[in-house]
DNA sequence: CGATTTTGACCAGCGC
DNA sequence: GCGCTGGTCAAAATCG
């Protein structure tokens, strides 16, 4: 993989523990990339390790001094040895409550799964994955079976998950001319380029639901901190526009979903006016093809969030504070709900046509953040580490593929700001990050639990998880 | 030379 | 109806 492995593999937050050698926290803090926290203890062990090689080098030769630095030299290299062991413990501690979670995952999975969908897993490809995280009525569920079977006529691809961005609210019939793919719907895909009718057949089969729906496509709006011109999600995109948005002097690019061409999926980035290094890439669309595994991570969060809003709107009408409450996968009086789960920083918004929901996946550490922190207004619901079971998750502060952190919540352009994770949030220096707590049996049971309860997040996890232990797993030797 | 990006024009929705 | 804005198109330019 390319740069994303090693995000990933930061993700775990080893290096929290912070570094004995004083001298390397100056180092440290200079190797850090900004706020994306990018540290390991990998990476410090690995400095260390070439630090003690010039130092030998650069020392006096004389008898007594070379045996003053065989000692140091030694027992530095114990230390580092130490250090090592200690970081395969912790490694391999991480690597079993991966597999435990797992364990209950594909528990809970055969559970639920109808044999239908076992027998098409048998021949499911293995690099490719359909993400169907939205709100699959019966309807969605048939199409993703009609798409499976397509597939496997062509004998390629088995039954995989659909990423669903969609989001359909109400019953009443609407015929927007901008309301999703659902127009000409007897018009096939032959365009090499879908346009406007061609993406709209492309959903075709969501008619029967998006039409009950008079609002727009739902819209997964991700913040990240990254350099790149637009965050690595593993999908291939290709840009077909840019503009000027209002109240925003950076443009705002406009790509397309390349992998299918006739898959609808779009997004467009844009830098965050009030903070440079953020990037906000606003999704819209469902992919109508399989996903690249590399591309599963991005795809589960942002269909897991939109899936969210989709439970959110349809369990209350407008943003309201149950809404909020719901999206954290709390009842209002603060009961964990079975359908809903819990999203540490993640926003509503109706006010426009699009319902949004954002995802903030930038740093506790960002200037951002900070600024966040501060504008939270009084209404802001605290559903903090403490009172949700991935609380051990949220403090591992997941960080993804596109250099985000799961960890904070970012409020703008919303109604409503719930959970902020981090108490000391905008108090901690870039280097000095939370601690890592290791989650506690009780924390996995209670996570598992919950996940095995929510068939949504299950996947958006699984992804997550898979590529986090992968990147461990792929690093070990190194440490 | 095909694929991709750039960029000005165009279109539709929305508010006044 | 008009202007503003977001979104898309498509020809030209650029890239690999």
């Amino acid at each position: 993989m390319d740069s994303n492995s090693g995000i990933l593999l930061h993700g775990i937050k080893i290096n929290e523990e912070k570094p004995s050698n004083k001298s390397s926290v100056d180092e440290e803090a200079a190797l850090s990339l900004e706020n994306t926290k990018v540290s390991s203890r990998t990476t410090s062990i690995e400095k260390s390790s070439v630090k003690t090689g010039p130092r030998i080098s650069s020392r006096s030769s004389s008898p007594m001094n070379q045996d003053g630095q065989l000692k140091s030299t030694k027992a530095e290299m114990s230390a580092v040895r130490e250090e090592n062991e200690k970081l395969k413990l912790v490694l391999s501690k991480i690597t079993k409550d991966y597999q435990l979670l797992q364990m209950h995952l594909e528990e809970s999975v055969q559970q639920e799964l109808p044999e239908k969908s076992a027998r098409h897993e048998e021949e499911e490809e293995p690099e490719f994955v359909f993400l169907s995280l939205g709100r699959c009525g019966s309807s969605e569920l048939k199409k993703v079976d009609r798409n499976s079977k397509v597939r496997q006529e062509d004998g390629k691809v088995g039954q995989g998950l659909a990423l669903g961005l969609d989001c359909r609210f109400d019953p009443s019939p609407s015929s927007s001319p901008r309301n999703s793919f659902n127009e000409s719907k007897d018009k096939e895909p032959t365009e090499t380029w879908p346009h406007k009718k061609s993406l709209m057949c492309a959903r075709s089969e969501d008619d029967d639901v998006s039409q009950q729906n008079p609002m727009k496509k739902a819209r997964v709006s991700v913040r990240a901190i990254c350099n790149a011109p637009t965050m690595n999600d593993g999908c291939q995109w290709r840009k077909y526009g840019q503009k000027i948005a209002k109240g925003n002097p950076c443009p705002r690019a406009y790509y397309r979903c390349t992998v299918s061409p006739s898959c609808p999926v779009r997004k467009h980035v844009q830098r965050c006016a009030e903070d440079m290094a953020v990037l906000v890439t606003t999704y819209e669309g469902t992919h109508n093809h399989p996903l690249p595994v590399s591309a599963t991570a991005m795809a589960s969060t942002t269909s897991a969030a939109a899936s969210m809003l989709k439970s959110a709107s349809s369990t209350s009408n407008g943003t309201t504070a149950s809404t909020a409450a719901s999206l954290h996968g709390l009842t209002n009086a603060g009961v964990p709900t079975r359908q809903q789960f819990y999203f540490p920083n993640s926003t509503i918004s109706t006010s426009q046509s699009h319902p949004t929901i954002t995802l903030d996946l930038t740093s506790p550490a960002t200037t951002t953040s900070h600024l966040q922190a501060r504008s939270y207004p009084p209404t802001c619901l605290d559903f903090s580490a403490s009172s949700s079971p991935f609380s051990s998750f949220k403090s591992n502060t997941l960080q993804t593929p596109w250099g985000g952190n799961y960890g904070t919540l970012l409020s703008n352009n919303t109604k409503h700001i719930i959970g902020s994770t981090y108490p000391g949030i905008g108090q901690v220096p870039h280097h000095q990050e939370p601690a890592y707590h290791q989650p506690s049996k009780e924390t996995i049971a209670a996570a598992t639990k919950a996940i095995a309860a929510n068939p949504t997040f299950r996947s958006a996890l699984a992804a997550a998880i898979t590529s986090f232990v992968g990147n461990v797993g792929g690093n070990r030797n190194s440490v």
